[in-house]
DNA sequence: CACCTTATCGGGACGCTGTTATGAAACGGG
DNA sequence: CCCGTTTCATAACAGCGTCCCGATAAGGTG
């Protein structure tokens, strides 16, 4: 019989472990597959029998921060009032966003060149919001928001969160900015632009 | 006396142009230095002499965008409205980014790992979004919009359009969805939050 | 006209990357 | 004890950005 396997789920745990790490410390160039093969004393072999090639370890990267995401949205307690759940989904999201901001970054704005989500990871990324969805769909069903398809709304408040968030990490933006109350604001001021 | 010299102010511009293209037609993954070279039938010493480096070539690519961004949005009629104002910049922004999605993700999502725009090309950046600046500062002034710091309106804004952008071109948004439409909505409704 | 000086440029070396072929290693069964 | 099978690590390959160095080519000089 063969030699005993040593690429088993405990390895591949270890390597995203330690490749969120150099992700999270580093960026999106200090993870190479020598490096992180190294750290966790292994070899480059083990991403590909494990993951199959770079993009795919980097995928699985992308459905855990998804996971993380999902999980932080969903437990959002809702006030009932459509905007202000908007508003408290909104922050979550920066929160999030913030606390893993170079995974953040992979997830949306290419960090790493050649990879490309698969189809199970975008169905778990849309899934993450759902609750966005949710809150809107009432908002709109309640007769608070105005009477446009669910989605227009959703990714109305969606792009906002995103793209403030999005020029937040990219320092983008002027400095003086304080941006937490300017985020809490735009989210807000965009959910009240929805309303019937 | 020296040979003559053949890196000049052309072949930067046949750098520029090249790649550019490549860029637009492959992707930041396919401009690598040997290529551009090979292209343009140099070598590449050349973007070391002419730009310092990759990220000192791919530092003009942003500028120039800024460039044409700039005029773009600077050519946009404004009407008097203020949302309608901010509205129209924001059509003329999507279309400029749509037009040139592949370096539109330079710009805005880090799609070349190495690249940090220098100071001159970041305050090119800044003074290519003045006409929203103007835009929502005359209109807190005409007492439409609320009476906030003009960047908290302006940047609102910003983030709504380039978040859709963004999310447009990465495809992570929901495929019926009319863009189009959906986009302008989006953006009058988060310039209507905004009404005093 | 030949030579030398000097700025300039192209080829190649270096160390890195992702990927893959190959050979060594480690085990149970005959 | 050896073999067969499976599994993994090493090393090779092609490509990358960067940089050094030798070849180049023109003008001033003897």
């Amino acid at each position: 019989m063969p030699r005993p396997k040593t690429h088993d789920e405990a390895l591949r745990g270890r390597l995203l472990d330690r490749a969120s790490e150099l992700l999270a410390a580093e960026g999106a160039k200090a993870l190479s597959l020598r490096r992180l093969a190294t750290d966790v004393q292994t070899s480059t072999t083990a991403v590909y029998s494990l993951f199959g090639s770079k993009p795919g370890l980097v995928n699985a990267l992308y459905s855990e921060g998804f996971q993380r995401f999902d999980e932080r949205l969903r437990s959002v307690p809702r006030c009932g009032d459509p905007v202000e759940d908007v508003v408290r989904l909104g922050l979550a999201y920066r929160d999030s966003a913030l606390a893993h901001r170079r995974l953040y970054s992979v997830m949306f704005t290419n960090a790493v060149p050649g990879f490309e989500p698969d189809d199970q990871a975008s169905k778990l990324a849309m899934n993450a919001l759902q609750p966005l969805w949710d809150v809107v769909a009432d908002g709109i069903a309640a007769g608070v928001f105005a009477d446009v398809p669910t989605e227009v709304i959703a990714v109305s408040s969606w792009a906002c969160a995103h793209g403030l968030v999005s020029l937040e990490l990219n320092e983008t933006l002027p400095r003086e900015i304080d941006f937490c109350r300017a985020y809490e604001r735009s989210i807000r001021a965009n959910a009240n632009g929805w309303r019937r």
